[in-house]
DNA sequence: TTGTAGGCGTTATCAA
DNA sequence: TTGATAACGCCTACAA
């Protein structure tokens, strides 16, 4: 007789608030409050001792989706990722669910970037915004920002909640840039190269990511400039036009295009490195490398950027710079949530230190002892 | 005027219903027929227009989580996963994601193996159930299923609806297994076998992996069965004890133990190929192999399994079975959601079939020609 | 320390 | 074709 006569949803839902209270002969209001962390302590011992095993016994579980069209908040965030498929973002995933589930909180997840890559990329996010929107999210982690993105500066000025993870947007004139987590880019890069002039490395080419992410511009950027701290000049800057092993070897060839490779220790001018802006790109330079018979790291040595899964395992292993994905990952998600409990303005950026994973493919310079 | 001014929570949700209703002058169940596909009809065509645009103009948003309440239905799934960062995973989580969508549904996300691995394992589990249950979800899709797995039995058997994905339970006493889409193991490794056999490998062993997964399992018996349509009996097997590389390594080094490889190909008896229940398991044979200076494919041929990312760039690049881990996720999607929508018995389980990869690994057995 | 009343935004049922 | 009314299950004032 508990439950009333009028059910219908098809799920098979358990008993209620209002069951509970009726079987313990008290008002529900006061279930609500034992079972709220915040004000247990209004509540007799002995009767909140009977409220929980009253609960256990009949298998209630506070339904949230109610409490959420009470209370307006849904303890769900959404995520939007570029591909879970990249394996740059598992990790980073991983570390946002571990810190979301610190505090209850789940997420929802959305890969906007199309398998089929048709055009109006950008609609893909915009329709699972909407989505998570009309579920009544109560913020957003985002990794597919750009760095110059007009709708998500528009989501935030719509009074959405937004962190950005791994990739960051400009700051603009007169407005400060979103909320991010992100790698030192530029210290990734000064790892890098010290690393290699430390090998005897002076004529050094770079690889760079696309210009319209934060993380290809600052990694070019902290290339040269990671250069200059050593009186030296970019042996050859090619960009490639995307993070993909592909555009990694079509920016290889054109790089050997424009600057003949070491071939010869002798052959003076010749490249004797080249840092990628991330690991697919520097795959592609590998197998570039390989085709045209020229050998890493004895003729050239290579470095990536994010140190993904199995590098280890390539002959010869990539050296790469580590970023720490799950901890940014993480650290997102405790932004986030500091934010939706209305904590001030706690540190709203936080920059993570990276780390070189020397391997087998940087040697000393060919002519260099 | 339009907002109550009682609002609690804090983000800034849009205007309601209600607020549209007032605004067009009309009643509020009339805006919930005009936005509900099957009861539109029932709309006069010039007032239908003037809710859209009116919705447009105002920015409403239906609030799904009211909608919830009412209904019952969360348009939310939750979905298992022992860790996303294994790289098998995140083509499935992809196709889950991809098939939910189609018909507007989100997943609820968690991870259940903790990265410390700390015991009572399933608890992650339970514990994240637990609070999937209180957002009402309707269904799981769970990639993590043990072959003899009781609490997932009890799970399915308090009317959780589920679908297994890569993993299945095995069938119990007078009660199916639970609807599952996965791989037809079975195949890939007579895929394997065939292919060994026909480079003339008649000393052929497995490294299985754990035999509490249905994947082991399956892969062993599918192993010996395909022996058997060749007339040969296995050069050893070892179980494994987890799908890693670390236990790969350990399992080859007991492999190598009991039956020595083929150092030299007059040597009679001695190993000339490994099937791998998995690649990472494959990986640290291979770096075994390495280790003890066996040449790979020339003396020893080495055939993986899931065929992961990467797997190409190797040297030598490895031959592996490859699983349909994206059409896995969306079928199981699709699965699930058709016994949402009540569906009676759509057919509750699906197999898919695998296709060997054929790389560099494998070559003819010494000593053939 | 506990109870009462009202509301959160939507959908479902019944009337009109 | 549209309106009125009553849930859905929980939370929050406020009263007792």
């Amino acid at each position: 007789m508990a439950r009333s006569s009028t059910r219908r949803g098809p799920a098979p839902a358990g008993p209620t608030i209002n069951d509970l209270a009726q079987h313990l002969g008290v008002h529900k209001s006061t279930i609500s409050r034992a079972m709220d962390p915040a004000r247990r302590h209004l509540i007799g011992s002995e009767l909140l001792a009977r409220v929980e095993t009253a609960a256990r016994e009949l298998g209630w579980r506070p339904n949230r989706a109610a409490a959420a069209l009470s209370t307006g908040r849904s303890r769900t965030v959404g995520v939007l990722l570029p591909d879970i498929t990249n394996p740059v973002f598992p990790p980073i995933l991983r570390g946002i669910e571990d810190g979301l589930d610190e505090e209850g909180y789940f997420a929802l997840l959305a890969n906007t970037s199309r398998p089929d890559s048709r055009p109006g990329g950008q609609a893909a996010a915009q329709a699972a915004v909407e989505r998570m929107l009309a579920q009544r999210v109560e913020g957003f982690i985002v990794a597919t920002a750009l760095r110059d993105d007009a709708w998500l500066e528009s989501l935030h000025a719509s009074g959405a909640r937004i962190v950005l993870v791994n990739r960051t947007s400009d700051a603009k004139a007169g407005r400060s840039a979103l909320p991010a987590v992100t790698s030192d880019d530029m210290l990734g890069m000064q790892l890098a190269v010290d690393h290699l002039v430390g090998l005897g490395h002076r004529r050094i080419a770079h690889l760079a990511g696309p210009a319209y992410f934060s993380t290809g511009q600052a990694r070019r950027v902290g290339f040269d400039r990671a250069l200059q701290t050593h009186g030296l000049q970019a042996a050859g800057i090619v960009t490639c036009g995307a993070y993909s092993i592909d555009a990694g070897a079509e920016g290889m060839r054109e790089l050997l295009a424009m600057r003949p490779a070491a071939r010869s220790v002798a052959r003076s001018g010749a490249l004797t490195a080249v840092v990628a802006a991330n690991d697919l790109i520097a795959l592609g330079a590998l197998q570039v490398l390989h085709a045209e018979g020229i050998e890493v790291p004895q003729q050239i040595s290579l470095i990536g950027h994010n140190d993904m899964p199995l590098l280890d395992q390539l002959r010869p292993p990539l050296t790469s710079v580590r970023i720490q994905h799950y901890e940014m990952g993480l650290r997102a998600a405790r932004l986030l949530l500091a934010a939706l409990q209305g904590t001030p303005e706690a540190a709203s950026t936080a920059v993570l230190r990276p780390e070189l994973m020397v391997r087998g493919s940087t040697a000393a310079a060919p002519g260099s002892r």
